[in-house]
RNA sequence: GGAGAGAUGGCAGAGUGGUCGAAUGCGGCAGACUCGAAAUCUGUUGUACCCAUCGGGUACCGGGGGUUCGAAUCCCUCUCUCUCCGCCA
């Protein structure tokens, strides 16, 4: 949610700053409408209750001093009438309101490129160079199935496409890999490990992005109102929502290692081979709950640690700062993580760093107690630190060997009993 | 799964139809006392919204609905928490 005030105050500047994300993210006229129609109703709501308390009070003062209170119970009859007609029509106006308001995207921040999609995005630095193949390169699929890790056929048969079964030394590296990750974050970012729902209820999901615009992307647990988590994210930002926090738990910072459920409706055709955009996968989620002045060092501080990550398995990688028309709707700003794929020769996207300002915080109605004693929205950032399954995809298209094995990145080797390689 | 109890302000806790946005205590803030602190005393202390210059008004006592001229208080329903019994990874 945007902030109702900035919009009142300046409709049309807001307009045109959310006009940089595409046509029709906000609409101008519709939200005077709106207001107008609201503060007319809302007067006039107002004055008809401050009636009916004041001949409340007069019956209750009339009939304590046992005087005749027909004439008075009449008018209260009368207004009650007219009172839950105007009331209806508010609410009813309220919640349409309601629903326009929580479809609009959050306001770009100043450094964000302007730009209609994902070719306007900027590159902000890049790490580590490519490998130099002397032998012809496999993509994961081929590399996987080759050392009998990776079985998408087992997959498709027990739940559908989009699945993989991974099995002994792939499937082990997978979980090393998000035992590292969970450790480098607790141990040298400082963060605090956490374990979350797996589901989370429409309200949650709504906190964080718009339950309304984006329910078909989620999973629904059959007549419950329960999804799936297509991140953690919907889960542990939620632990503040309807919260007031004390000045000094801020900033919080949660590392939270959960598989991840996503639809995919509406990618059908896209990535179809391999593991890159499947139902289920593994992540390791970032999330800072942060003082409103701190959020954008925070952002820069939370992406660091996701980069460090990659860093440290020696993996390349570039940092895109997204532009205004490809970057999500609840965020002000957002940088991508590529790594780099052999098997695409393609940089493609393993983490999402974004700040939310109090975009989420407002939505939760997460608040903390500011230095004047006064409750003030939170800024939320999150990213992904990183995501599981695709960091499994970049080692083993980047450490592939001609003979068809991979070596193990010397930081993931502790977690592999000290074994450098994966053969057959 | 069965039986019962409960949900009130930052916290604890009173309040069973009208003068209750809500006693009291703790905590917070300001002041007095003090060289300073503690103790003590005094005052103050919820959130959101509407109209307006001062100021006035409305809503909110877990969520939703109902009864009533009037609901924290009565009724229905949902959610959550606690206690006991049963079952169980």
């Amino acid at each position: 949610m945007i902030d109702i005030q900035l919009l009142r105050k300046d409709p049309a500047a807001v307009a045109k700053r959310l006009s940089t994300r595409g046509p029709g993210a906000f609409d101008v006229e519709q939200f005077q409408k709106f207001e107008s129609a609201r503060k007319n109703l809302q007067t006039a709501v107002e004055q008809a209750q401050a009636s009916r308390n004041k001949i409340a009070k007069d019956i209750g003062q009339a009939k304590a001093q046992g005087k005749d209170v027909a004439e008075l119970l009449a008018q209260g009859e009368k207004l009650k009438t007219l009172l839950e007609q105007s009331e209806q029509q508010l609410n009813a106006l309220q919640a349409a309101f309601q629903d326009f308001l929580g479809r609009v995207p959050n306001i770009p921040h100043e450094s964000v490129p302007v730009g209609e999609g994902a070719e306007q995005n900027r590159e902000v630095r890049r790490w580590g160079e490519p490998r130099k193949f002397d032998f012809p390169v496999k993509d994961h699929v081929d590399i996987g199935e080759g050392l009998g890790g990776l079985d998408f056929a087992t997959a498709a048969k027990i739940a559908g496409s989009r699945f993989y079964v991974m099995r002994g030394a792939v499937a082990r590296l997978h979980r090393a890999i998000g035992q590292f990750m969970l450790d480098t974050h607790t141990r040298e970012h400082g963060y605090t490990e956490t374990y979350s729902p797996y589901m989370v209820t429409s309200a949650c999901a709504d906190g964080v992005s718009s339950f309304a615009k984006f329910k078909e992307d989620l999973f629904k647990i059959d007549g419950r109102d329960l999804y799936l988590i297509p991140t953690s994210e919907y889960s542990v930002t939620n632990y503040v929502r309807e919260e007031i926090i004390p000045l000094e738990k801020l900033p919080m910072k949660y590392a939270c290692h959960s598989p991840c459920f996503r639809s995919e409706a509406g990618s059908a055709g896209k990535d179809t081979r391999g593991m890159i955009r499947v139902h289920q996968f593994d992540k390791v989620e970032i999330v800072q709950i942060v003082h409103p002045e701190k959020s954008y060092a925070a952002h820069e501080e939370l992406t660091s640690h996701a980069e460090a990550i990659l860093k440290k398995l020696e993996l390349p990688y570039r940092v895109m700062a997204l532009s205004t028309g490809d970057m999500g709707f609840a965020a002000a700003k957002t940088y991508d993580l590529e790594v780099w794929l052999p098997g695409q020769n393609a940089y493609r996207e393993i983490s999402s760093c974004s700040n939310y300002e109090a975009f989420q915080a407002r939505r939760m109605q997460a608040r903390f107690r500011n230095e004047k004693g006064k409750p003030e929205h939170v800024h939320t950032l999150n990213g992904s630190g990183l995501a599981i399954g695709r960091t499994l995809i970049a080692i083993l298209e980047n450490y592939q060997q001609r003979d068809g094995s991979v070596v193990i990145p010397a930081a993931l080797r502790s977690y592999m009993g000290g074994e450098e390689r994966i053969t057959k």
